[in-house]
DNA sequence: GTTAGGG
DNA sequence: CCCTAAC
């Protein structure tokens, strides 16, 4: 694969965070399109990493956001001034806040960035060494696995291409590693392991895992500092851990491409989208090392891993406009994003956890070595934000319970000025949001009593009886005290008020279809079922809809007096018939008509 | 705020 | 009955 027919816009791919020692976090101190690269250290021998500290960033300031703008530019990515860079858009817009650079060392080492490199990896030892001494006291040096996810990946290169120079010694014992630089004769490679080597031979830079667990709360927090460019006062470790997780894990999600660099350009890439959106796990878990290819000076070197387990942004968003404009024409609901995304994070977990067992993961961050990632996401809560599992958000209970109590207490008030009197059904109804906490299992049993009773009585109300019909005093409080009770003895969520139709609710129903016509709810409910305080228009057209289907599923040729077959509520057939007789009629006649 | 339609 | 997009 490897073929390169690319767009201006994918060349935002070559941030694709391949393998750096750092990712750019816009802290608050450097805004927009001004990236302040942090080193990511491995700390001692277990392949634990933690972010470099603001210092440390500071440290980078000078040297790597000016090498970050050069990588800018010398892939042809230009933060065009004047209007804001893609990458503050990104910053913007959630918390995929750190979106790796590519660094310009990929493509043009400059002697500049070599020493600046040089220079702050010592530094680093230093502080990692600190660390080190200050967590890293149960974990053995020996445990040091992840961090050669990397190097593995650069052995398949191996194999797949042509030798590389410092492979082998990056393998041994998960040296110093700078696979993102693409020249193997760059002089960082010389330099660099000397560097580390002379102080912590097992040190190397980020590329692997980043394990937190182990780090103490104020480790955590500087930690949470250096990632999200903010204090935070948390002291919860799990909650700092993941978010940490969380913030390095975005940050890690780029496109999957492919991208071919020739003589320091950008030749083209590709992102093929039918291959991104096809399967996005088939591509993070194999298909990536034939699919992202760089091919700087001549060298050919798979980007594999980088930019393989990684992002559905862009590449899901892209899928899901398909999807949609194919078959979709209501936008999608709430409920179905939600879905969605809950799949996509899954996907994403589960693509790494893919790699991880490949020994090809290069970026993923999981809380430990061996744990699985909890996929979490933060709501906000109160002003703070509150980590969740990640289960389905969708509302299941009904926090708009009281509100539509009043609402309906609302247009209950005005029918009741409208028609004058049933204030006292006015104040029973009112009343009632207080004594919302009350067992259900009282007003059910009361509610079946009374509809029992309607049933039979109202068969032989007429719709003007209905004012005085027991149903209106006797079960307004009842419905709303089920209001506040949505949940049953057996925890199981019930609907909040079940009141069968009652006959005469049908045959008002059905004259005030007759009257007003199919459609016109809220008049129906206004002028025909001003009594019947419970039934919404939304009611009212449910319960048309089931009469309409009742009435044409029951076949023609029954005799008036037949029931249903099976049905909570019996509707006797000649309503069923009325009923199809006005739908068929209003189906034809036009609706202005009447 | 109402209505339509899926669940 | 509930939810929510669409109007």
């Amino acid at each position: 694969m490897g073929t390169v027919v690319g767009t201006v816009e994918d060349r935002r791919e070559m941030f694709d965070v391949s393998a750096q020692t750092r990712i750019t976090p816009f802290s608050s101190t450097n805004q927009i399109g001004n990236p302040v690269a942090y080193k990511l250290v491995r700390v001692a021998g277990d392949g634990r990493l933690v972010p470099a500290t603001d210092e440390e960033i500071l440290e980078v300031n000078e040297t790597d956001v000016h090498s970050a703008s050069d990588a800018c530019q010398s892939l042809g990515y230009l933060p065009t001034e004047g209007s804001p860079s893609r990458l503050s858009q990104l910053e913007e817009t959630s918390e995929v806040i750190n979106l790796g650079l590519l660094r310009s060392d990929n493509v043009e080492p400059s002697t500049d960035q070599v020493n600046s490199q040089s220079e702050y990896s010592e530094e680093f030892l230093q502080k990692v060494e600190q660390d080190e001494r200050l967590v890293m006291v149960s974990t053995p040096p020996d445990a040091n696995i992840q961090c050669c996810n990397e190097n593995n990946m650069f052995d398949e290169d191996q194999v797949h291409h042509e030798p590389l120079p410092f492979s082998s010694d990056v393998q041994n014992g998960c040296d110093v590693n700078q696979s993102n630089t693409v020249e193997p004769s760059s002089p960082k490679e010389t330099a660099l392991p000397a560097a580390a080597a002379s102080q912590k031979p097992d040190f190397a830079l980020v590329r692997g895992e980043i394990c937190l667990d182990n780090l103490p709360i104020k480790a955590l927090q500087e930690t949470f500092r250096a990632t999200f460019g903010r204090e935070t006062t948390v002291k919860d470790k799990t909650w700092l851990k993941r978010r940490i997780t969380m913030g390095l894990t975005k940050s890690f999600d780029v496109p999957t491409t492919n991208l071919t660099i020739k003589d320091n350009k950008l030749v083209g890439n590709q992102v093929k989208s039918n291959d991104v959106s096809d399967d996005v796990r088939a591509t993070n878990v194999k298909e990536a090392p034939s699919s992202s290819a760089y091919h700087v000076n001549g060298h050919s070197k798979e980007a594999s891993a980088h930019s393989l387990g990684v992002n559905h942004y862009w590449a899901t968003e892209d899928f899901s406009c398909e999807e949609r404009a194919a078959k979709r024409v209501r936008k999608p609901t709430r409920r179905y994003i939600e879905e969605l995304s809950k799949t996509d994070d899954k996907s994403v977990v589960i693509s790494k956890d893919h790699r991880l067992s490949e020994k090809s993961e290069v970026r993923s961050v999981s809380v430990s070595s061996g744990k699985r990632v909890t996929v979490t996401r933060v709501v906000p809560l109160g002003g703070s934000e509150v980590e969740v599992p990640y289960v389905s958000h969708v509302r299941r209970s009904r926090p708009r319970e009281n509100f539509m109590a009043l609402m309906e207490c609302h247009t209950s008030c005005l029918e009741a000025k409208a028609s004058g009197g049933e204030s006292n059904l006015l104040n029973s109804e009112v009343v009632s949001p207080g004594s919302v906490v009350k067992s259900a299992s009282g007003p059910i049993q009361n509610e079946l009593a009374t509809s029992h009773n309607n049933t039979n009585e109202e068969n032989i109300l007429t719709e003007a009886d209905q004012d005085i019909e027991p149903d209106s005093s006797g079960n307004s409080s009842d419905e709303y005290n089920n209001t506040g009770t949505p949940m049953m003895q057996g925890g199981g969520l019930r609907r909040k008020h079940h009141r069968a139709w009652t006959l005469s609710e049908v045959t008002t129903l059905v004259e005030g279809v007759s009257k007003y016509g199919a459609g016109k709810w809220s008049e129906i409910k206004k002028l025909s079922f001003s009594s019947h305080s419970h039934r919404t228009s939304v009611d009212l057209k449910d319960k048309w809809r089931n009469l309409l289907r009742a009435s044409f599923a029951q076949s023609p040729s029954n005799n008036v007096g037949s029931f249903k077959k099976h049905g909570s509520m019996h509707i006797p057939v000649e309503i069923l018939l009325q009923v199809r007789e006005l739908a068929e009629k209003q189906s034809l006649v036009p609706p202005n008509h009447r």
